[in-house]
DNA sequence: TTGACTCACGTACACATGTACGTTTAAAAC
DNA sequence: GTTTTAAACGTACATGTGTACGTGAGTCAA
């Protein structure tokens, strides 16, 4: 466990963009969240440069380009955040947060159908873990 | 929409605490957060004063003591704060945190009854937005 | 070879956040 | 009545965060 500290809600924005479209320069990253929404350049850059502070990433200069690849995965992140999210806003309780992603969110007819067949393996499997 | 500043992680926090335990003074949330970890008097204060001037708490001076009661309903603020983190981590995409939520965190028998109980209703009612 | 571009990189800066101390004041205990 | 206790309230301060500018150095077109 390298315990990085944990990424900012900003941050998170980029590395998650980092992680869709793969190891790829500031410009790259920076193009594929534009497409979200306005953000400058410059401050894409400063956030690379504060992931890989972090540990999240590392880089490397090919010419006169900095290349960024994630150095952890989705998963783990994902996983702390959430974790984090969870015990702050529902004491620890997942179920709380579940219910309401599936009540008020968009899920469709078939990732609900994909739902029962997940919930079916786990309540056949028992735990897993 | 009154469009409130949002809450910081650790404001989400003590905020929590005032719905769990309706209308309180700063005492008394602070021992109910110390249950879970070490944490100012002070600081809860700070926080409970935070919270106030962001629009998302009242209160009123009882004697010497203030009490704060809750403005807002925790549903309202858990939406907004769920939908930001699916919008920058998941990219809008509601789905994979449940996925995440279902498969990996721990969501117990009695409580996958019940989802499946959920999606039943949403299946049959169709959308009841 | 001279501009025009485009990066990386250092730096900046206002505001947010986590955390708490000191001072004042009022109530409770003695 | 005087001491102790417990609040509120103002204030503080290091770091974190969002956002970006300026400078200098390669690169390409003219």
């Amino acid at each position: 466990m390298v315990d990085r500290r944990p990424l900012s809600k900003g941050e998170m924005e980029i590395a998650r963009t980092l992680w869709d479209i793969g190891p790829a320069t500031v410009r790259e990253i920076h193009e594929s969240v534009s497409e979200q929404k306005s953000i400058d350049f410059s401050t894409v850059q400063t956030y690379l440069r504060r992931i890989e502070s972090k540990g999240y990433a590392s880089s490397k200069l090919k010419g006169r380009v900095r290349t960024y690849s994630s150095k952890t995965k989705p998963g783990t992140v994902i996983r702390e955040t959430v974790d984090d999210l969870v015990d702050r806003l529902f004491g620890g309780e997942a179920m709380p947060l579940v219910r309401h992603l599936v009540e008020d969110r968009g899920i469709d007819a078939a990732e609900l159908a994909e739902l029962r067949d997940l919930i079916d393996r786990l309540e056949k499997g028992g735990k897993k873990k």
